[in-house]
RNA sequence: CGGGGCGUAGCGCAGUCCGGUUCAGCGCGCAGCGUUUGGGACGCUGAGGUCCCCGGUUCGAAUCCGGGCGCCCCGACCA
């Protein structure tokens, strides 16, 4: 490809919208382009590295015998009723009608399509295990795109979908699929935490997220300081202190105008862990009491699995009320009406705490989980905070930005059950197939890679999905020799089999030089008269500031030997 | 959905507070000519604008007021 007839040029300046190092980077060296908010264009640069990296999760997909498939973005929202789904989720599920008015959906993956084509194809267990794939579209209308290709609107996934006959099949299977994302993700140069992960809208069991810490990152992991524990925060676990108080007798106590957890603490002089308090939601129109230490907070997507929906929210005064409960000065004691009590695991082991009197102006002191009331559940619902205890060693938590690049989850039979993908087993019996799920984002990667990969001067690519290998600078500057020179390297060095970008602008040598390491491609030949004069073309490394002019016929084994450097560009923290 | 910021030429910005002869400006980029040629050259000439949109106030609006839209950031949320 000639620099002289790129489609798209590079930036000299940030762009205005552009904060993280992979979003300005990738705008300015015009790999990408914006076209809305969380919506872009490959430029043919760009696309370059999507296609590289897409053919390392292609070959690692095939490795283990997964069938590329291509499914449709447009979908009737009939197999999304079947499933649930399309009452369940929200408005990041994009519907429109067709112009019959038949509600359809853009798909945002493609478990129903999956299931739909297996209840269709799949009667036997003779046709399992199998596991297809796909490079696909997503569309997800997210409450906030974020990061350039962090977190976008509209992106292509490789999803992978396995087909097993029992749930043993399924245990078989989950192994080789999270020893290839390992794969793939080594290749791409990125070194991913593996933590269990929270199921959310996908449903099942068992699920892993990989995971690259990065201070860009859209997701945030739980990593213990010194054991192996992680998680996602989501559905990190804390092993709070058990507290060893005598229990004291309940008193109340006048708190005029306090009706906040630090105002409380500050009035009655207590830390604000020695207090609890009470957070409302209305959940399928019914009342939930949570209650939790003072100092915590809830996490709604841990509520969320408890409660077995998303969909609720905070309750109305007026609901509060009606229960008996004063806002502000509300209390799990001696409620009037119907409501589910769910106690987070941080208060049974807590002693004397403060909570609300249910009494406007009043608290009460020392209550006690318990003695002075009970709960419908107590469950973990709290938000995990940078130094709190690691439930396995005790030692502390930190919290850490990081990239969701791939996700596994062990679906089971929550998509075959509903939409009657069955199969005759061995015995004539009807089974439903048993599914798993598997999603790499390419753009997120791209983006990971960026973030990982690159200097105050641009991109360093991994050879494996950089836009190009080779960089060639042409500094003919009029010296037709030269020029012809870079022309024949041009010529053989694809004869050779490398991709080259050939910069044969009539530009000045610092606009050339600053684009190569923008761009980022490994290796950067320069043809000119001086290296010439010194025996031949300059070769450097994009990650070195070390360079050496070599003769013309060695350029294809020491090109090769950089473009091998892999081991570069493996990680640190290995898994 | 809460909080904050921004919207003026392809990109980056000034001008907005205090309305009017610095109000259509600057830098980069772009086109032409000449000089230059190993780390983002220089000179001359030139093209390029619904000042985000709609409405209002005013003799007069990029500038003030109202409404809307779009984009970014933090949080909530999120395979």
């Amino acid at each position: 490809m000639r620099m002289s007839n790129l489609f798209g040029r590079t930036l000299r300046e940030t762009p205005a919208d552009a904060e993280i190092p992979s979003h300005t980077l990738l705008v300015r060296a015009g790999m990408i382009r914006p076209l809305a908010a969380g919506v872009y264009s490959y430029m043919p640069l760009g696309w370059r590295t999507l296609r590289r990296i897409e053919h390392i999760i292609r070959e690692e997909m095939d490795a283990i015998d997964g069938q590329e498939v291509s499914m449709p973005v447009m979908h009737p929202a009939e197999i999304w009723k079947e499933t649930g789904r399309w009452y369940e989720l929200g408005p990041e599920l994009v519907r429109f009608q067709d112009r019959g008015n038949r509600d359809m959906v853009l798909g945002m993956t493609h478990e129903e399509v999956v299931t739909y084509l297996t209840r269709q194809e799949i009667s036997s267990y003779r046709q399992m295990p199998a596991m297809i794939y796909q490079f696909q579209t997503k569309i997800r209308d997210e409450p906030r795109s974020r990061g350039g290709l962090i977190r976008v609107r509209e992106f292509i996934m490789k999803d992978a979908y396995s087909l097993d006959v029992d749930f043993d099949g399924l245990d078989e299977f989950y192994p080789r699929i999270y020893q290839a994302y390992v794969n793939v993700f080594e290749r791409c140069g990125l070194d991913p935490l593996v933590v269990e992960a929270d199921p959310g809208m996908m449903g099942g069991s068992d699920s892993h997220e990989f995971m690259l810490v990065n201070e860009n990152g859209e997701d945030t992991v739980v990593v213990c300081a010194s054991c192996e524990y992680k998680a996602n925060r989501e559905n990190a676990h804390v092993a709070w202190p058990v507290d060893d108080e005598e229990m004291r007798p309940t008193e109340e106590v006048s708190t005029p105008g306090i009706d906040t957890i630090a105002g409380l603490a500050d009035f009655l002089d207590i830390p604000e862990r020695k207090t609890s308090k009470i957070v409302f939601y209305t959940a399928d129109g019914e009342l939930v009491f949570t209650v939790i230490r003072g100092d915590l907070d809830i996490n709604e997507t841990k509520l969320a699995g408890v409660l077995g929906t998303s969909e609720f929210e905070p309750a109305s005064e007026a609901a509060i009320e009606e229960v008996g409960a004063v806002p502000g000065y509300a209390s799990p004691i001696a409620l009037e009406g119907e409501a589910k009590i769910i106690v987070d695991e941080s208060i049974p082991s807590a002693r004397n705490l403060v909570a609300g009197a249910n009494k406007a102006g009043y608290h009460l002191r020392n209550v006690n989980y318990g003695r002075d009331y009970e709960a419908d559940e107590v469950v973990d619902i709290a938000t995990v905070r940078d130094g709190d205890a690691c439930p396995q060693c005790g030692d502390r938590l930190k919290l850490e930005r990081a990239i969701e690049l791939g996700h596994i989850f062990k679906l089971g039979t929550r998509y075959s059950e509903p939409m009657g993908a069955t199969y005759l087993d061995a015995d004539g019996e009807e089974r439903p197939v048993v599914m798993g799920s598997y999603g790499i984002g390419l753009g997120r990667l791209m983006a990971a890679i960026a973030e990982k990969y690159h200097d105050e001067y641009g991109l360093i690519w991994p050879p494996s999905v950089a836009p190009a290998g080779v960089y060639l600078i042409s500094l003919a500057s009029g010296d037709e020799e030269i020029g012809n020179t870079a022309e024949e390297l041009y010529q053989s060095l694809r004869d050779e089999g490398f991709s080259v970008l050939f910069d044969d602008r009539d530009e000045r040598a610092g606009v050339k030089f600053n684009d190569a390491d923008l761009i980022g491609a490994p290796v950067r030949l320069t043809v000119s008269s001086r290296a010439q004069k010194r025996g031949g073309i300059e070769i450097k490394a994009r990650w070195s500031d070390a360079s050496e002019v070599i003769p013309i016929e060695d350029l294809p084994s020491l090109i090769r030997e950089y473009l091998g450097s892999s081991s570069r560009f493996g990680g640190q923290h290995a898994e």
